[in-house]
DNA sequence: CCCCCCCC
């Protein structure tokens, strides 16, 4: 097997540029000494013309070092960024490479390649370039721009660290002068190959700002530390850096298309002088800006353990390239929580990439970002380009058909909800929960598990539209949704989805006998139903102690009073207390203490219920009304008020349909007279074969 | 710096 070198290839390299997928010889390759942290690798490449030494490997890459990574092997550089240090130099970080020959079967030097020398003319690729080698033009195309547009902070892919030192940058352990020492003195080295056409002034802040604006013949790499440049000097008329703190800039003036008319937007990402696609990211570049679509937002979340204590988020972005996630700890919360919006575009940039636990991610990027306190998020208007995120939402009655911990998305109707509940999990963690049960239009009904916060703050009230975005399917039940920390819970968003289920639902939808996909009576809580017979309730005096009792029972809507079911209660999130109308606009709730400009509907019914043997009268609150009613006591209000006849027909249509009540029955005493009450605490569609599985159980029960 | 995705 023969291999070619890419002749010409280590000045493009060594000057900053980039070349796609360079074939170099490996001549050297030693460890650096470094304090702390994984061994480094520094290899000395030639492209069979020239050599270099201010190659790195990355640190994911030393296992390479440890065995096939010998002298005179040959390698692809398959991908590789190069960070650019304050006086200048570039090093060359090796992020991707293949041992195309190894050490062995080359079996010695390539040619007679020299250190390559910044200032002999005489080497320029254009001279030496062989057929086998690199052609000028294609080195140009390869070449996003000139190496020192990197000290622009205008990163191109393969470029970075320009205007900061580099012993920050987590490339480099050494300082430069230790580094220089295989290769030949940076001094020499003057990029006058570099066009100052493909600059791109625009996203530089003054620290950044790139010396070529000046005249690149007078420019020497020793002085070109670019905070040591006077911005003004280097600034074009329209734009002054000084006061041009990247993150106060107007997305739409940083608009690459602008300001930087040789980058191209749809070309290869290494192109584009001043966005980097996320594929591109890595953690050896530090100057970078990508410009993404905030894909999913979590809430924020607080922690506690042995280490420490904080509170985070962390959302999920796109680009054309890909996905990365992004986490947002403690002040970084405050700063940026409000900011970031599911399904907006920003611009983000100086923030840590550190390898991403796959453990815990399914996003398909080896690396994760870390927001810090010098980190910026820049909303973009400019959009054009960047995916939009669109739910791709499965009809409920199709998540039967879908595996066990697939990531879905879901939208439906919040038909009921029910209360908050504190659990605790196997590790001893109390959490709260609330299952949510959505309906569409396929008429079918599916619960949803909300954790933490978003179970206690949801609102179910009014029969929201509800959307999730990555909610994940459990076979719970037979089919269940529970939603992640990865999760979007949308209520009433903005979408057309949402408008038609709403339409859909008070029109039809709520007075469907709809089928649950999840059988909530599971075994252990059908353990815990005590099904009676209403006559059996009264032969066992059942509730007539001191207690109350429960029972379950299969029964028949008889009738309904419609008469005094609403009442107007306390507008606040809490309290349900009914409020005293002050006939002046204000209503005022004893409980709270306060007069409000508004009230609440709440629901308070008094029904009739049959079964076979017997009736009897029960109570129902809110969630059980509503059940029994098919509508939001908010509509029912507004009906009432607005359509009689309309609310009529609901209670209308309420009677002679069939429920399993769960109940509470309890002896009350009112002046003196006590009687029993029976208070309904659920209300489920009849499983007729659940049912008669409970009566036969009570039956052999009672037999033996 | 989290990494928990829980419970019936």
């Amino acid at each position: 097997m023969s291999v070619t070198l890419t002749e010409g290839a280590v000045e493009v390299l060594l000057r900053g540029s980039q070349v796609d997928s360079p074939v170099l010889q490996l001549l050297n390759i030693r460890q650096i000494t470094s304090g702390t942290g994984p061994a480094r690798f520094r290899l000395m490449m030639s492209d069979g013309q020239h050599y270099w030494s201010s190659f790195l490997l990355a640190t994911h890459l030393n296992h390479l070092a440890e065995e096939k990574l010998l002298p005179n092997c040959v390698c692809k550089l398959k991908k590789t960024t190069t960070n650019t240090l304050s006086d200048g130099r570039h090093v060359v970080v090796v992020i991707d490479m293949d041992i195309l020959q190894s050490a062995e079967e080359t079996g010695g030097k390539i040619g007679n390649p020299t250190p390559f020398n910044t200032d002999d003319k005489t080497s320029s690729p254009q001279k030496s370039v062989s057929s086998a080698s690199v052609s000028p033009s294609r080195l140009a195309a390869a070449v996003p721009g000139p190496s020192f547009s990197n000290s622009t902070g205008n990163s191109t892919t393969q470029s970075g660290f320009a205007g900061k030192p580099p012993m920050k940058a987590s490339a480099m352990s050494e300082s430069p002068s230790k580094f220089s020492s295989m290769q030949t003195s940076p001094s020499k080295f003057s990029p006058t190959k570099a066009s100052p056409s493909k600059f791109s002034p625009l996203k530089a802040s003054p620290s950044k700002f790139s010396p070529m604006q000046t005249s690149p013949s007078k420019f020497s790499p020793m002085k070109a530390s670019p905070s040591k440049f006077s911005p003004m000097k280097a600034s074009p008329s329209k734009f002054s850096p000084m006061k041009a703190s990247p993150s106060k800039f107007s997305p739409m003036k940083a608009s690459p298309s602008k300001f930087s008319p040789k980058a191209s937007p749809g070309s290869s990402p290494g192109s584009s002088a001043q966005v980097n696609p996320i594929a591109g990211l890595n953690p050896y570049q530090s100057k970078w800006t990508i410009r993404v679509r905030v894909a999913n937002k979590s809430n924020v979340r607080t922690w506690s353990n042995s280490k420490g204590e904080g509170k985070l988020f962390s959302f999920e972005v796109v680009d054309k390239s890909g996905e990365i996630k992004i986490t947002a700890f403690n002040k970084e919360v405050d700063k940026f929580f409000s900011l970031v919006e599911q399904g907006k575009v920003y611009y983000i940039s100086k923030a840590t990439l550190k390898p991403a636990n796959k453990q815990y991610s399914t996003l398909k990027n080896d690396y994760e970002i870390t927001l810090h306190a010098n980190s910026s998020i820049i909303p973009c208007d400019d959009t054009q380009d960047v995916p939009t995120v669109h739910c791709d939402f499965v009809p409920i009655s199709e998540l039967e058909n879908k595996d066990n911990d697939s990531i879905i998305d879901v939208i439906g109707v919040c038909k009921s909800a029910e209360d908050v509940s504190r659990i605790t999990t196997k590790t001893s963690r109390e959490v709260s929960k609330r299952a949510v049960n959505l309906i569409d239009t396929t008429g079918k009904v599916v619960t949803v598990t909300l954790w933490g916060e978003e179970a206690e703050k949801f609102d179910s009230s009014g029969q929201p539209v509800v959307a999730i975005k990555g909610a994940r399917v459990s076979d719970f039940g037979g089919k269940s949704l529970s939603v992640l920390f990865s999760s979007t819970v949308m209520v009433n968003p903005d979408i057309p989805e949402a408008f038609r289920l709403r339409a859909w639902y008070d029109q039809r939808g709520f007075k469907l006998n709809s089928q649950s996909l999840t059988e909530t009576r599971s075994v252990s809580s059908n353990a815990r139903m005590n099904w009676k017979t209403l006559s059996d309730v009264k032969n066992e005096h059942m509730g007539q102690g001191e207690k109350a009792e429960y029972f379950s029972c299969v029964a028949t809507v008889l009738y309904i009073r419609k008469e005094n079911c609403l009442y107007q209660a306390c507008p606040s999130a809490d309290c349900n207390k009914k409020v005293i109308d002050q006939q002046n606009g204000l209503y005022r709730c004893e409980k709270c203490n306060r007069e409000f400009h508004n009230f609440k509907y709440r629901l308070l019914l008094s029904a009739n219920l049959a079964d076979h043997g017997d009736n009897q009268w029960v109570t129902c609150f809110q969630d059980t009304a509503e059940i029994l009613l098919g509508h939001s006591a908010d509509t029912l209000g507004e009906l009432r008020d607005t359509d009689e006849t309309a609310f009529d027909e609901v209670f209308h249509k309420a009677n002679f349909k069939t429920h399993i009540f769960k109940n509470r029955v309890k002896l009350e005493t009112y002046n003196d007279e006590s009687r029993v009450k029976v208070t309904v605490m659920e209300v489920q569609p009849v499983d007729h074969r659940e049912y008669s599985r409970r009566l036969l159980s009570n039956i052999w029960k009672m037999a033996s």
